[in-house]
DNA sequence: ATTTCATATGAAAATATCTTCATATCACCT
DNA sequence: AGGTGATATGAAGATATTTTCATATGAAAT
């Protein structure tokens, strides 16, 4: 149980910690979208966003819905939201000005 | 700002996203430490904990205060409690069987 | 059943992160 | 100042994660 709580928390920290990753749930939050849109915003491969979200929806973060031949990706707001608001609150208490925390 | 936002939360779930400062986090959780103290209970070297105790200092997750040679490590709960309780609850209603999340 | 558009997958190469070891620093005491 | 216990640091080797490329699968239309 413990060790379960413990193993969860690094699966969904690590999901959370790659820029591509983070980059696919901003656009989410403002609009559902397919793999191919993600790509073109984001400016990279079809095959690399598709990587990326996998783990994102193995983890429950995002949800998928086929639409004909597409897959529309959205996101959890319901875990997503409060997650990004205790950082945001965090980063403006604790690291004031960012380039403490940004830096080495 | 908004890249910034995005830069901080890939330091700050980068830092989150690795098993011995998880470990470090859970112990601090129940009570104040030192490095040594930290290692012996984990049993791993001074040197790695005091590795991993770096970026979980920079991000703001812990605190540290001296006593007399030693450091004493205490846990941010402000921020960490309301974060580890929305993966909490995260994880029992989209993942009931951590199996399915936790298996590749 | 074949073509087309959309998406996913596997495996190797490229990159980033961790761990370890040896050593440096720091605070306190004599 | 020198000694000691406690902690931090640098750099390298060891591991893990990402990215890329080529290709496979899937769904719908002709």
């Amino acid at each position: 149980m413990k060790q379960n709580l413990s193993e969860t928390c690094h699966l969904f920290f690590s999901t959370l910690s790659n820029p591509t990753r983070l980059g696919i749930l901003e656009l989410l939050k403002e609009t559902p979208m397919n793999v191919t849109q993600l790509a073109e915003v984001l400016n990279q491969e079809q095959s690399m966003i598709s990587h990326n979200l996998r783990p994102l929806f193995r983890c429950g973060f995002i949800f998928a819905e086929r639409k004909g031949k597409e897959r529309i990706y959205s996101l959890n707001i319901e875990t997503m939201e409060p997650l990004f608001k205790i950082i945001e609150n965090h980063a403006e208490k604790y690291c004031p000005k960012m380039g403490k925390c940004l830096k080495h």
